[in-house]
DNA sequence: TTACAGGCTTACGTTTACGTAAAGGTAATT
DNA sequence: AATTACCTTTACGTAAACGTAAGCCTGTAA
């Protein structure tokens, strides 16, 4: 009894329209099963839905974010295929560790930027 | 005696092209002095591309990169601007805050995929 | 049975963010 | 004087990520 969507189902529920699921398996980052013509989703389906638009939001391409599927796909089995992952693995927390600093910095970029507006504020109602 | 940059200077320093730079003052995000017909650029330029780029890192629009240009900016006076500014910097700790939780489940995900690399290679190994 | 809601494919259009080339100006070497 | 190394503008090209519309099928509710 594992629950399944329709393709406006998911499009609702994470806020994209059905052409940008149909555009992602267009590029092999999702394979629903079909009931005839209709597609149906499984709850795996839904998983890696969210996981692209996580990516998406960070930034990733969805050439990154296909990258990140294939991670998570349990397929390759050969030792050389497993350490290329292993690879894939630590490049990506690189760079998400990059990211992090970079959103480390802009909240005190923000902070300052916030300081100044609330000065000017009050430079404004001592004038008045 | 502040310090200026030639276009090649920053794109050298930065990692991007010339053209990118032209094209972000053309979307008006920068306004280096000129020096006849050569672009001459100052340390506050210098640091307004870094603040674009390190947007882009995490997945900013260069129209976002803007507005934190002119949040940045010292500019508007009135209260209304910068109550508009106080907004916009509220949303912008919301994206920030989201792109955290979303950078944080990925790391997660990525700790579990290693997880799975590693036992593969671990059978692979017994299994020899 | 006819309307309507939802699904499908095919295909051209659009925005963003530059890439790439052409054609030319200037300043310092060789 | 000519090459080299930058710089400039103008303009067409391009990849990514969908949007949008046309035309068609299908189940269900009135």
């Amino acid at each position: 009894m594992s629950l399944s969507y329709s393709i406006s189902d998911l499009a609702q529920e994470l806020g994209v329209t059905t052409r940008t699921i149909r555009f992602y398996e267009e590029q092999g980052m999702l394979a629903p099963e079909r009931r005839g013509q209709e597609r149906i989703y499984s709850a795996r389906d839904r998983v890696t839905l969210m996981l692209i638009l996580r990516g998406k939001r960070i930034g990733f391409s969805l050439a990154e974010c296909k990258e990140l599927i294939d991670l998570y796909d349990p397929a390759g089995g050969n030792r050389k295929q497993l350490d290329h992952f292993l690879e894939k693995i630590a490049e990506r927390r690189e760079h998400l560790a990059r990211q992090l600093l970079d959103i480390q910095q802009m909240q005190r970029e923000l902070d300052t930027a916030e300081q100044r507006c609330r000065n000017a504020l009050k430079d404004i109602s001592v004038s008045a």
